[in-house]
DNA sequence: GTGGTCTAGACCACC
DNA sequence: GTGGTCTAGACCACG
């Protein structure tokens, strides 16, 4: 599966699940027509309830991202794409904004705090999994 | 103020408060000895609830950064500037780790995301509020 | 075909189903002894899974509306066209009533009320498709 | 209260919440700045589920009906009442346009309709609960 | 099998 | 006290 939650990541699940649908939608490994897993498959390949999964999706229908086809399940809505391309660096530049925000109060001397970052992302880029 | 709380900003209010003072603390804008703002002050200061500033405190003590000083208020405590210096850092990087995390789920351009790391991360040093 | 379905109706499919089929046998589109279409053909028709229209035939077999035709198929029951001329306008009233009620809430002015019930009776009666 | 809710209604009952308390901005029962009743409370007082309470509160925000005060609840934001005087016309007449839809293929006389919907009108106006 | 809705009850952060 | 989030499990309509 393409998703990856991690309860202590500060975002509600539901939240990381929506963020990360949007980003596999950006990133073409969904496409528009294409069905999304199910509420219950999902919930249980991510160990969460399907409660929670239930509420990403009802949000990204919210969003225009998915649609209902009835009895069948949620699919990948038309403009779905190009919408979450749009989007999808914005929500990662949003994120990045507040923690180097953060990061910025620390203090900490800039080029110390610029290496930290490249080490952190490097070793991010890294980890395939 | 040295504090700059952002309600948005994934973490709970009162984390923002302990984080930033213990920054404060390692940076050495507040020396062992010094005392720090009271509940009261603070939360007025930064438009947030005495309760949450309450819990801040309560959890900084618990860190053995702040300590009591009867009828005066709460002082940084004596081994407080080495513990918060060695403590930054991790604070930081953790964050830092979890961004890039959910980052790489993008499956941006890796060096797509350098820039917009980059970029992202000198806007934040130039910001000078 | 003389039934229309509509997914927004907030009733539900086969229900809907139902009730039109009541109407029709009321209004003698359908007569007793006239075998009604195959559970397949009016899924085909209506766009809707079979299953749903099986699921209405039930229904107005354990309604006393249709029975069973061995080999034929279904069949409009001889008390049928009476039951149903009794029953349709009950089903109206209901619904009306209903939908009245939630239209009272809105503490629209009910003069202006009744002006929007009228307006929107006399275009739904002109609408002929 | 000012919110009343019936199970049989065809709507779910999150979505007759949602109108209604659309209905009530709209008919300045409540107004821009008024809190609306807690989750809990309304729940008690309508008898139902605080999780459905809080899933009409959420489509109320999401349509930018509400907005959250931290830690107080959630109030109705300051272009509500304009939006929802807009909307809730429209609401009653989407309704009234699927049940007159519907009673127009009982193939009624329409002059029998027409008495009808008169006569279950007026008898909605007068019931004052 | 699918999603939609509802109930019940829990913990958390915040006022 | 408040809303936000999560879990657990139920029933329904639909395919």
């Amino acid at each position: 599966m393409f998703l990856r939650i991690d309860p202590d990541n500060g975002l509600a699940i539901y939240d990381q699940v929506v963020r990360q649908m949007k980003f596999a939608i950006a990133g073409e490994a969904l496409k528009p027509g294409d069905l999304v897993p199910s509420v219950r498959e999902l919930a249980r390949d991510l160990a969460i309830n399907p409660n929670t999964v239930s509420r990403a999706y009802l949000q990204l229908q919210h969003d225009g991202v998915l649609e209902t086809v009835r009895g069948l399940g949620l699919s990948v809505s038309a403009g779905a794409a190009k919408r979450c391309r749009a989007e999808g660096g914005k929500l990662i530049r949003e994120r990045l904004a507040q923690v180097f925000d953060e990061a910025r109060l620390s203090h900490l001397d800039p080029d110390d705090l610029r290496k930290m970052v490249s080490t952190e992302l490097e070793s991010a880029l890294k980890r395939k999994d």
